[in-house]
DNA sequence: TAGTCACAGTAACATTTGTCACATGGACTT
DNA sequence: AAGTCCATGTGACAAATGTTACTGTGACTA
């Protein structure tokens, strides 16, 4: 084995041997660097993307230039929404930005619907994709729809959390409320009734979560 | 051709002869009356539904039973949740309502499995309802996250029209209030000055779109 | 050291939305 | 006609959120 396709059989273990091979052959490694715009609102999709290593943020941009928070992709996932509109010539209707440096491999779209035909374990991951981010994305709605920012708050904050794997989030309050599409000032507000309630302890460009 | 096999060609265009005798040999038609609740949040999901005539309602529930519409199911679709879900034995987030008297097709999910590997139009037709859904959930989110009450109602009230055809709405403000999780009063008062910019005739029971 | 900058805190106010209370008016029943 | 629903209209107020304006503070730099 090649050290590409054994860092591929990490990353992705349910993958087939023979899978592994062929994405092998016939697919880019490529980097990005945090702060890279992978993909925009209204682009084409020509391929999509197996992430090695590093972290994507996924989201919906408003017409203001809003950023409103879908999902993180991380290694071992893809973007769903990718392997979705491949299928038919179709334009993104989100934006994909690197949040740390990105390792990742692409597969052109062609190879995409070939391998969801002979690829077991390719196919099964396509359809774990596409559910676990429909329910990500229904659980979105339902925080929207259903409570107040202060819950959303708490919710973003427990999410990033476990997205880089540690209580302590570097990220200062404008960040915060750009991806829940409010104000800084309400963030402020609501980080500090948090704090009073002992939920978190509030330091410069830092959030160390207590829950 | 049996007549169900003529039916089911006439509606569900794309599906291959061979995949719609199949179809017509293994499974179950079924009819719904308005107001049955097919499936409900929590349920397990033990086989998808292919609409053949009515409507139904699938929709998000808040934890205090708050209704919030996700979209609608017609002749022609087939649930994408269901779809997803199915692959793995899963319990349903969802909730669907018939809100026209339906006439449905069931299908068991071990076949739907089966058909994803053995028919092409099967596999298509998955991937495309996934595909509009996504996209669909995708507008439902841009307008909750980033639009305020009256935009949404209009927006509403126009999916509503398109969806029956017509340009009268036969719902109460109340229903509306709680498909859009906001209270009677408050679309009682945007329809009122909707009405005054001239975009609606107000009468009882029954909205009249001029837009 | 002084200046600059980004981040954070906060008071005051505006706006939007939710809630309560009550009125009106049509449709239907008795 | 009187009574009873139900849908709707509306004023008054409460609560949440958005906005404006200003302050303080630590980090960095000229």
């Amino acid at each position: 084995m090649s050290e590409a396709e054994i860092t591929l059989k990490k990353v992705f273990p349910n993958f087939s041997n023979e899978l592994i091979q062929e994405i092998e052959s016939n697919s880019n490694f490529q980097s990005f660097k945090a702060g890279d715009v992978i993909m925009r609102t209204g682009q084409y999709i020509k391929s999509t993307i197996l992430i090695l290593k590093g972290q994507i943020k996924i989201y919906r941009e408003g017409e203001d230039g809003e950023e409103f928070l879908m999902y993180y992709l991380q290694p071992g996932q893809a973007c769903a929404i990718s392997l979705i509109c491949a299928a038919k010539n179709q334009t993104s209707q989100i934006t994909a930005k690197v949040v740390e440096d990105v390792e990742a491999v692409t597969i052109p779209l062609a190879l995409m619907d070939k391998w969801m035909m002979n690829h077991r374990s390719w196919y099964e991951f396509v359809i774990y994709t596409y559910r676990t981010r429909f329910e990500e994305v229904l659980e979105v709605i339902d925080n929207i729809a259903f409570r107040a920012m202060d819950e959303r708050l708490e919710f973003y904050l427990k999410r990033h959390a476990k997205a880089c794997g540690c209580k302590e989030i570097n990220l200062s309050h404008q960040e915060i409320a750009l991806e829940l599409n409010t104000s800084r000032e309400v963030v402020s507000r609501l980080l500090k009734k948090m704090e009073q309630r002992g939920l978190v302890n509030l330091h410069r460009n830092q959030i160390e979560l207590l829950m």
